[in-house]
DNA sequence: GCCGTTTTCGGCCCGACTGTTTTCAGTCG
């Protein structure tokens, strides 16, 4: 049994190996391709390995099934083994340095003998990579840039990944007996976009302690034992500290303390000796403070100027009614248009917008104009056969200049537009300023997509003024999109307040990109909720005719109203 | 390695951007 998502890193480390080891470049597009296959492969992987009918799929040869066949059924790959030898582990963290390929590392490899990031480090601080062939001055600083983020982001998760650290941990303290009760805290507790450390408050009885330092011991490393704390830096791939209390009165006198971020406590005057309670309220009562949502509790939470914008959200997941910005077979999506309608109607959403990439993203096989009509015709089928509110939505990119990639007369046959940014991120922060400002300008731009490009982990956001784009996007009735997906979580929730003032809309989106990435929405909304979102400030909250009525604010739309 | 045929080898192959070159290689979305 192997999951899908190993698969896919097998063969792109083989591709990567292949090319790193100057193979036949056909070969490792094959493993690239296979990879890509398998990504967009609905059905379960280990069904298809065993009754054979991965073969069939066109892109998967005998070379590439027989790897995945031994890979499924022993867990490893002889293939990719065999491309390891004489490579030191150390080697492969420099992968992930962006602007470093397999051919240039495998130069630095073969002629630097730079085995490790360390290495490479070294490398660059005593000024010896500039004058490598193909290397030059400014490549040297991005990789110096690249390792300094790197360093940075080795000590986070992402969301989705603290999210299972959290389970394993859940799992563990639910199976000892001794533990009476207990809470996640920190940043878990306020819902950070990124976690650094799994903080966990913990009640037994006072003379328990030893029993549960021993139930612990048997199945965690434990690495320090101080009054009151409990740490374990090595077992999950955060590191875990567990407050151990004695009493309900200290349980809730520690989650409050460690709740709240150190500047939050700090503006708040808060001390555990003047302002003990025995709930939270009465702590926020003691300060003279209103609640503030767990959520909430950050630094940035002082910046909020209108006092009606510091209650703590309503928003819940059950609300979003609309479902939009999803990607389909049409374009680089896993799943056909029926079966994600399908699937999100099960969970619960009423009305969809489906926006597939545009003409100009070409890798993810962007919708010309005569695909566009393709569609636009299944969907007219899709819609009378199921009486689905379906509307043919597009993410068209952002041109250089502003524009939207397609001109006003396709542009005005779509019922929703999301306008992104996919390329050229390396304007200066005027000039993406007014691209951007272009595209929000644009009559037919109904959101705008991931506002500042970032990839959490991975790559900063393109330089941009965010305040003139939200303004932008209040003066021209364009909903800001709040995108789900765990790698964005974009726009940041500390802009939120700001947009709020200003009195943006906002547009809670999965980004998906298959069925299962419809559940992603659920990150969204702790995102919103970071920022106190309320449901009417929702576009996907919106009722059916208040959503058709959103559409038709600027530019008049066809929309059946059912 | 994969595909497909006028079938067992020959062709396959995004395109823009960047930084290095001096006409291109490598990377990336």
């Amino acid at each position: 049994m192997a999951e899908k998502k190993e698969i896919i890193t097998l063969l792109d480390e083989i591709a990567d190996l292949l090319e790193f080891r100057s193979e036949n470049p056909f070969k490792i597009s094959a493993f690239r391709n296979g990879a890509n296959t398998i990504r967009k492969i609905s059905e379960d992987i280990n069904e298809l390995v065993n009754s054979g009918k991965l073969k069939e799929v066109k892109g998967i040869g005998k070379g590439i099934y027989t790897v995945v066949e031994e890979y499924c059924s022993h867990g490893f790959s002889t293939a990719l083994e065999e491309l390891k030898i004489d490579i030191p582990d150390s080697l492969f963290e420099i992968f992930q340095i962006r602007g470093l390929g397999p051919k240039k590392i495998a130069q630095l490899f073969n002629q630097e003998n730079i085995r490790s990031v360390e290495e490479l480090k070294t490398a660059c601080t005593d000024n010896r990579l500039s004058s490598v062939k193909g290397f030059g001055e400014k490549i040297q600083k991005k990789i110096l840039d690249e390792i300094k983020q790197l360093e940075v982001n080795r000590n986070f998760l992402l969301i989705h990944f603290a999210e299972r650290e959290a389970e394993k941990i859940k799992d563990l303290l639910s199976g000892i007996s001794v533990i009476k009760k207990y809470e996640f805290t920190g940043e878990v507790r306020r819902t950070r976009e990124v976690f650094s450390s799994l903080e966990v408050v913990v009640l037994i009885e006072a003379y328990k302690t030893e029993e549960l330092i021993s139930a612990l011991k048997d199945k965690i490393i434990i690495d320090e034992i101080d009054e009151g704390t409990i740490k374990s830096n090595s077992t999950f791939n955060l590191p875990l500290t567990m407050y151990i209390v004695h009493s309900e009165n200290h349980f809730i006198n520690r989650l409050f303390e460690t709740t709240g971020s150190k500047e939050f406590l700090r503006h708040l005057n808060y001390s555990h000796e003047k302002h003990d309670g025995n709930s939270e309220e009465e702590i926020f009562d003691k300060m003279n403070s209103i609640k503030v949502a767990p959520e909430m509790r950050e630094e940035e939470f002082f910046s909020i100027t209108k006092a009606e914008l510091k209650k703590s959200s309503n928003l819940t997941g059950e609300q979003l009614k609309g479902f939009f910005h999803f990607h389909t077979t049409y374009s680089d999506g896993m799943n056909s248009i029926e079966e994600m309608v399908s699937a999100a109607k099960n969970l619960g959403y009423d009305y969809f917008a489906v926006c597939d990439h545009s003409k100009t993203a070409a890798y993810a096989n962007g919708l010309s104009a005569q695909r566009i009509l393709q569609q636009k015709n299944e969907i007219e089928e899709i819609t009378s056969k199921h009486n689905w509110k379906l509307l043919q939505g597009i993410e068209s990119d952002i041109l250089t200049n502003g524009d939207l990639d397609y001109p006003t007369e396709i542009l005005q046959a779509f019922q929703f537009v999301v306008a992104s940014v996919h390329s050229n991120f390396s304007l200066s922060e005027d000039d993406m300023t007014k691209r951007i400002i272009r595209a929000i300008e644009n009559p037919f731009t109904d959101v705008l997509g991931h506002p500042t490009g970032r990839l959490l982990l991975h790559r900063a956001p393109y330089k941009h003024t965010i305040k003139k784009i939200i303004d932008a996007c209040s003066r021209n009735k364009v909903a800001i999109e709040i995108n789900a997906h765990p790698n964005r979580l974009d726009l940041d929730w500390r802009n939120i307040f700001y947009a709020r003032e200003q009195g943006c809309l906002f547009s809670i989106n999965a980004d998906a990109h298959s069925i299962e990435n419809i559940l992603l929405a659920r990150y969204g909304i702790t995102v919103a909720r970071k920022g106190g979102i309320q449901p009417e400030e929702v576009i996907n909250c919106f009722s059916y005719k208040d959503f058709i009525k959103f559409l038709n604010r600027k530019v008049t739309r066809k929309v059946e109203d059912k």
